[in-house]
DNA sequence: TATTGACTATGACGTTACGTCATAGATTAT
DNA sequence: ATAATCTATGACGTAACGTCATAGTCAATA
């Protein structure tokens, strides 16, 4: 039988803490007469079971959840666990990865101006896409597994992943701003475009012909996606965006 | 000069976040004799500046000193919080390897009794071990540069060097469960002791003869620590335990 | 035994970055 | 002119406690 500041400092967390679970009815120990908390050995175990699950990030609720419905399913819970937990990591390497971008343009010499600051998200930037679309698709046709599939993939990428994809990017761009000449429904140009939808459905999504259409349009309305496309060739933006507008033309 | 919606339409923010910014400060926009607030190019610039720091996971008090304190220091900012994100990033796959190992405890057969659900904490606990005596060790001497040299080193392990600390951690304890039927202070049995000190001095931060001895009474006064250790074989942590103050009494 | 110091309880406000009403005036479209 | 839409401000809610503030309880000391 301990007071509560004794079990806090055996469990490692502070009194506070445990009147909280006590309030929350997630841990609540025998009171006695004089209102004070009184934890026994059963208290630590259920105590030692919060602190359990919280490591592994869950809430609160959700431990409570946990610890009091008996046919609680913990197994799937804890993959489905694991899932956030992975894309919690993708989002930080991504963020890592920037502040290393930021880092070395620093270095690389004079200061970064306020666009080439956000160079490092055109990627983040087609995301933001997918996902106003994706919204609109989950309306639509509620979650599906194809939906659900497409979602999973993309918060899934390692730091060499990112590189490839980049680098299969460039690739594709090259090709795109030599082809600059030509008409926007020119064979060749048409055959890199097809390239690049094919790009983003491998790497990202299934890029259906609206979605393509509103990326071709985003690429010359959102001045960040802009500016960022037309570092590879003035112009390049507004090329692709109308080859792109061609293709999905072609294909309606 | 758009309005509100519109603005925040544009930049993929709420109007509240735009609400937010303005009162804070962050981002104060012209404001017609309607009171309503217009946004400018200028004030686009500033909230993708905002945006940017914001991926990078400052608060928006930081982000305010960033972006009107005109000689901050940015390079050492972001060097800094490069830090910050990457023990982050230690500590999440640390939790995620954890739910691998209850997923794998699963499958492994029977459901998990609540001890073995602390399995996968043995480092997790010499860490919390390790904070309580850095607590202490903070306030006696203060935020020194050999403090903060292993306070970093500790999380910064990647998955594979968690594997080779296990691995090594567990060539300790075989050599020492084969030593069990010797006395506490037997030579052998007392060179192993120091390869366990050594192992953590190596891998967490440097073990003095106080923290180890801790560590020791800890062995066998702390439950969960006391099962997990008693695994390799029953009796160990009593053992191990006994041996650490051999260990440490020839010491001082 | 009275007093002091340590501990306990409850209550309530603070924190972060907004979300979510609620109320009310302004603008725009029909 | 009326309705639909947009805007503003204000205020409460969120997660998991931290941090007082106030007041009662317990154990040791003078």
């Amino acid at each position: 039988m301990y007071k509560v500041k004794e079990a806090a400092e055996l469990a490692g967390v502070s009194v506070r803490t445990l009147h909280h679970y006590d309030r929350m009815g997630l841990l609540t120990p025998k009171k006695g007469g004089n209102g004070y908390r009184y934890y026994d050995d059963n208290d630590f175990i259920i105590l030692q079971q919060i602190l359990f699950f919280k490591e592994l990030d869950f809430s609160l609720q959700k431990i409570k959840e946990i610890l009091q419905s008996p046919d609680f399913d913990e197994q799937h819970a804890l993959q489905q666990h694991k899932k956030i937990l992975l894309e919690k990591k993708a989002r930080l390497e991504k963020v890592i990865r920037s502040v290393d971008q930021s880092i070395a343009s620093y270095k690389g010499g004079e200061t970064m101006t306020p666009k080439e600051r956000f160079e490092p998200f055109d990627m983040q930037k087609i995301e933001e896409h997918r996902k106003k679309f994706a919204k609109e698709v989950e309306q639509r046709w509620g979650d599906t597994d194809a939906y659900k599939e497409s979602a999973k993939r993309t918060s899934a990428y390692s730091k060499d992943d990112w590189k490839k994809i980049h680098a299969e990017n460039e690739v594709i761009d090259k090709h795109l701003v030599q082809l600059m000449d030509q008409e926007p429904g020119d064979e060749e140009v048409q055959k890199w475009i097809d390239a690049k939808r094919q790009h983003i459905t491998k790497y990202f999504y299934p890029c259906s012909i609206e979605i393509f259409r509103g990326l071709a349009d985003m690429y010359v309305n959102d001045p960040r996606f802009t500016n960022n496309i037309d570092k590879v060739k003035q112009g390049y933006a507004a090329f692709v965006s109308k080859a792109m507008h061609v293709y999905c033309d072609q294909r309606t």
